[in-house]
DNA sequence: AATTCGCCCTGTCGGC
DNA sequence: TGCCGACAGGGCGAAT
């Protein structure tokens, strides 16, 4: 589900609540949703530890705690991570809107099914963890450990990172071959972009998602960067993109489905040019591009 | 070494 | 109405 934006949106909304905060106690009630240590373990190790950070690394976020733990967590594809405040009252039940299809909740909810993780802080509030698909894991981990981790060492580059050059791009992009919508979702030149991001990208640097790679000269390549940089950060600054599930930590939802160009847009006229936006199959994923702004070169 | 393809899940939607 | 397949913000492991 969420993507960079989405997950930097969350990583704020949460760090502003929870720094500096002791967990109390941790109930996993989805034992599978616990990953590299059973269930019990990671109940007890995580118990009296105090949240020293809250970092992001591509789309996994590593909360620091005290006595060189990280918690890690990846969201997979419907996972939402919230703050529960003991003294608000929670709000009903997830609600489809019929006019505009986004699954509301207007606060915090309640634990429900889907809920699959308490993590207990002092005073009585909570961060939770709700995946309906379960694609997503908490991890409990030697801080030590991290760097070694496979999932996270072969990452490529951070694009809002100020590492991020042009040059540091063509240095990761390297020989590399292949689609170029399945290059931006493997994660391995560049972090952060998944199916609606990769989409818009190609929009914006007005390629193909099935360019390959290889033969992408200079300019476009720095179009692509470009494109990369732009996407993402006008959708941090609108608070990331709600299709269904993707949550605020407090509830709300993210603006930037307002100005998708690409993602969802099939059948519609393409913003730039008018002609119908198409769908196609990349990489088993829904692609929508403009047949007219976005040819194989 | 690098790329593609099932598969892990639940929920929703459209077609018959 | 119900049943069935396709599809949905991701990424891992096996096959090629």
């Amino acid at each position: 589900m969420p993507e960079l934006p989405e997950v930097e949106t969350i990583r704020r909304g949460l760090q502003a609540k929870v720094l500096g905060r002791t967990l109390v106690k941790a109930d996993i009630r989805l034992k599978k949703q616990v990953r590299g240590l059973p269930a019990a373990r990671f109940e007890s190790q995580i118990k009296g530890r105090r949240i020293e950070a809250l970092e992001r690394r591509a789309k996994f976020l590593l909360f620091r705690l005290s006595g060189d733990k990280t918690l890690l967590v990846h969201l997979g594809m419907s996972g939402q991570l919230s703050y529960w405040d003991h003294s608000r009252e929670d709000s009903g039940r997830f609600v489809v809107s019929p006019l505009t299809g986004l699954q509301r909740t207007p606060g915090q909810h309640a634990v429900d099914k889907h809920t699959h993780a308490l993590l207990h802080l002092d005073r009585g509030d909570r961060v939770q963890y709700r995946d309906t698909r379960q694609f997503g894991y908490l991890r409990l981990l030697d801080t030590a450990q991290v760097e070694a981790l496979p999932s996270l060492r072969r990452l490529g580059l951070e694009p809002l990172g100020p590492g991020f050059t042009f040059e540091a791009f063509e240095r990761s992009l390297g020989a590399r071959r292949g689609m170029l919508k399945a290059l931006l979702l493997n994660q391995s030149a560049v972090v952060g972009l998944g199916n609606i991001y990769a989409d818009e990208a190609c929009f914006e640097a007005g390629l193909h998602p099935r360019q390959p790679v290889e033969r992408l000269g200079p300019a476009r390549r720095r179009a692509l960067f470009a494109a990369v940089t732009a996407v993402l950060e006008q959708a941090l600054g609108k608070g990331g993109t709600t299709f269904r599930d993707y949550r605020q930590p407090d509830g709300s939802h993210g603006l930037n489905q307002e100005s998708l160009k690409a993602y969802g847009r099939a059948g519609l006229p393409c913003p730039r040019c008018g002609t119908p936006m198409r769908k196609i199959l990349v990489s088993q994923r829904g692609t929508v591009f403009c047949p007219r702004c976005q040819r194989l070169k």
